[in-house]
DNA sequence: CCCATAACTGTTTTT
DNA sequence: CAGTTATGGG
């Protein structure tokens, strides 16, 4: 095990001390993520425990399937597959696929998101008559939501009385509702694997016995469910690992408890702490700003983080006229660092709400920039993506009340808001599914149109389910989108947008092959049960891009250069308590997140702010951000003008290839691309960075002669 | 009873 | 500016 020379003092004793509890202090960049890997593969090397008695937590599935590659290439073990290498929301899921039978649910439920919850929330507020106007739909999901992560039950709260009778109301329906379509959402996953483990110990035995060795990461951003979780399964062999740092707990929305880390030495006493402080990311200025922003938070274990790099560029600000302006300066930078040699993905755009990330996308086109928003408007959250789930979803589950209304009449079919209703009221009166109901009484309860056209769904729906059972789930889709027509409404449509989203019901055929590839389960199931988790569209092939995100995607990741966008008041940080304790508790939180967005950098920090934003399409005047003045006036430099020849990357300048394709090629030339294949050149730009290619497949496309990397060809 | 257009309203962050 | 709800025509 020769990698383990690579390895600081305190990183090799983490890996080393595999046996008993142990808490990982590790700041931002401490190579955090290796000690992980290196520790699962040294398990394993050492033979103290096969794959499949390994679990490791990882904050996501992209993250998971990173650790599982780099232990791949670390370790020579068969049955490598079967180590368990997921999220909490995933690793549950999983368990309640075997065992969900054993607490009164069916082992085959789909998975609600987000948007799910909403619609169904919505649907019980109906039937309770109660007025949204009253009681806020968001707070109660939060509620519910808050609720099931502490471990609440329904009946609990009637117990305590705390809180709004309403709000314990609409919950127990809820909870109902979900059951009966044979679903859970993202909470229940942790929510009843925990229930389970309650009520079958022998179950839990099972899993104590199987884990031997549990690791978890970004342990700071824990919820209570997600600590008792790993309290229950670790209590056998005690071999637990935990690695996060308290400074970068950014999820407290969602739950997340900072006690966990803190606590963490009380819960195990035997634990053992080690503090990795030692950053090999980022530059001496870029951390000590850093360092400088986060220790204005009262509330953190104090530590401070050092480097051996070098003192590097200074931090440059650029304080824009308005968001427009802001977004011209980041791309023109890139346009700039790009054709200094920086390669596109090792720049990173970030900014606090994802409303943001439009001018960026705008900029940036307009500058032939390949870029990639990360998260935000999720593919598979798309209206048209959704419908399609939803006809999937009812091929699995016919009683899934929720997509059944959702399709019902998408695309038009005829049946109305007062059939709709009339459907609810009559199913709910026999208590049965609105499938059924439709299938069993239709012909009895409707008059003969209306009935005629429910028939014509419900035959849909039963014509899709049996041929839906010999095929793969690319044929499962395409056979949704021929039957009900859905693809040829769209494409007969005279608006744009449209046309948009038949291309992005291509994409899900895509995407659905890609997982057919991937997995060696290759269900329908399956595959829904991965993109309520979080399925990555294209990961596959690492594109050169400029990365666009929201700080909180961007943890755990790193980029040579990060412009850390609209650092206003307002906005980051972003406030909304009324009463002083939370307002300094939210404060803090959003210090973290700038702390996070800081040492995403490695080499170069930009952060830009604008004088004047449009919000809500009105031009409002805004003042800088308090965490701007947090960073030593000596480490910051203003600019006026975009970047332009930055001194410590002239050094990795490819001057070669640059040149050489620079003096090549003329208008006229054959040339070949790595992804868009053989295209003929139309124009060239005068200072020969930019070209205009005409290709076979792909059509016109402008591109980066700095990074296309185009091979002449005729 | 259904569909298209007009007002209206409200913005974190995500598995 | 967008996504959803009120309103009137067909």
């Amino acid at each position: 095990m020769e990698w383990l020379k690579e390895l600081n003092q305190q990183q090799l004793e983490a890996v080393l001390s595999t046996e008993g509890p142990l808490l990982v202090l590790a700041g931002a960049g401490s190579g955090k993520t290796r000690v992980i890997t290196y520790r699962i593969a040294y398990i394993l090397n050492m033979g103290l425990a096969k794959p499949s008695n390994i679990l490791a937590i990882t904050f996501t599935n992209k993250a998971a399937d990173e650790m599982k590659e780099r232990i791949k290439r670390l370790v020579s073990v068969e049955s490598f597959s079967e180590m368990w290498v997921s999220t909490f929301h995933s690793a549950c899921a999983r368990i309640l696929r075997m065992e969900a039978h054993n607490i009164g649910f069916s082992n085959n439920f789909i998975i609600f998101d987000m948007q799910d919850r909403h619609q169904l929330l919505k649907e019980c507020f109906e039937r309770l008559n109660i007025d949204e106007d009253r009681l806020e739909l968001r707070y109660v999901s939060r509620q519910i939501s808050n609720f099931k992560n502490m471990l609440i039950s329904p009946s609990d709260i009637y117990k305590e009385g705390k809180t709004d009778p309403r709000v314990a109301e609409i919950y127990k329906l809820y909870n109902k509702l979900l059951k009966e379509y044979n679903a859970f959402d993202f909470d229940d996953l942790l929510y009843y694997t925990i229930m389970l483990f309650r009520t079958n110990p022998d179950i839990l035995e099972k899993y104590q016995q199987k884990f031997r060795y549990i690791l978890v990461d970004e342990y700071q951003d824990t919820n209570y469910a997600q600590f008792y979780l790993i309290y229950l399964l670790a209590q056998k062999h005690r071999n637990i690992c935990v690695v996060g740092d308290d400074d970068q707990s950014i999820y407290s929305f969602r739950g997340a408890n900072v006690r966990n880390i803190l606590e963490f030495e009380k819960v195990f006493n035997d634990a053992k702490v080690i503090k990795l402080e030692k950053n090999y990311r980022s530059t001496k200025t870029i951390l000590s700003a850093a360092n400088e922003v986060i220790k204005n938070n009262i509330h953190r274990k104090p530590k401070r983080l050092w480097t051996e790099n070098s003192e590097g560029e200074k931090i440059y600000l650029y304080p824009a006229f308005d968001e427009v302006d802001e977004a011209n300066f980041v791309s023109m930078s890139i346009k700039n660092l790009i054709q200094s040699g920086i390669k596109p993905s090792e720049i990173g755009v970030l900014y606090r709400t994802n409303a943001q990330s439009l001018n960026f996308e705008n900029a940036l086109s307009a500058h032939a920039i390949p870029y990639k928003v990360v998260g935000s408007l999720r593919f598979f959250e798309r209206k048209e993506v959704k419908d399609i789930l939803a006809y999937l979803r009812l091929i699995v589950n016919p009683h899934d009340n929720l997509s059944l209304f959702r399709v019902i009449n998408v695309p038009k079919r005829g049946i109305g808001p007062s059939t709709v209703e009339k459907i609810k009221v009559l199913s709910d009166e026999y208590g049965i599914s609105a499938y059924s109901l439709l299938k069993e009484r239709g012909v009895l309860e409707f008059d003969r149109r209306t009935y005629f056209k429910l028939n014509e769904f419900v035959s849909l729906l039963e014509d899709i389910r049996t041929e839906a059972e010999t095929k793969s789930v690319v044929e499962v889709i395409k056979l949704v989108l021929d039957k009900t027509k859905y693809m040829e409404t769209l494409l007969s449509s005279k608006n744009e947008e449209d046309f948009q989203r038949a291309k992005n019901l291509e994409q899900l055929i895509s995407a659905a092959a890609m997982f057919e590839e991937e997995n060696e389960d290759k269900s329908l199931q399956n595959f829904l049960n991965s993109i309520a988790l979080s399925f990555e569209e294209d990961d596959a092939q690492k594109e050169d891009k400029v990365m666009l995100m929201t700080v909180h995607a961007a943890k755990g990741l790193e980029f040579d250069v990060v412009f850390l966008t609209g650092l206003e008041e307002g906005l980051f940080p972003l406030l909304r308590a009324e009463d002083t304790i939370e307002m300094e508790e939210e404060l803090e939180e959003e210090r973290r997140l700038c702390y996070v967005a800081i040492t995403r950098a490695k080499k170069f920090l930009v952060l830009t702010y604008a004088n004047n934003r449009r919000v809500f399409g009105r031009f409002s005047s805004r003042q800088r951000s308090c965490f701007v003045d947090e960073i030593p006036a000596k480490y910051i430099q203003q600019i006026y003008t975009p970047l332009r020849n930055v001194n410590s990357f002239d050094t990795q300048l490819n001057k070669s290839q640059q040149n050489s394709t620079k003096t090549t090629l003329a208008v006229g030339d054959i040339i070949q691309h790595n992804k868009f294949g053989i295209g003929k050149i139309l124009s060239l730009s005068e200072d020969l960075n930019e070209v205009l290619v005409d290709f076979e497949k792909y059509g016109q496309k402008r591109l980066l002669l700095s990074y296309a990397n185009l091979k002449k060809i005729g």
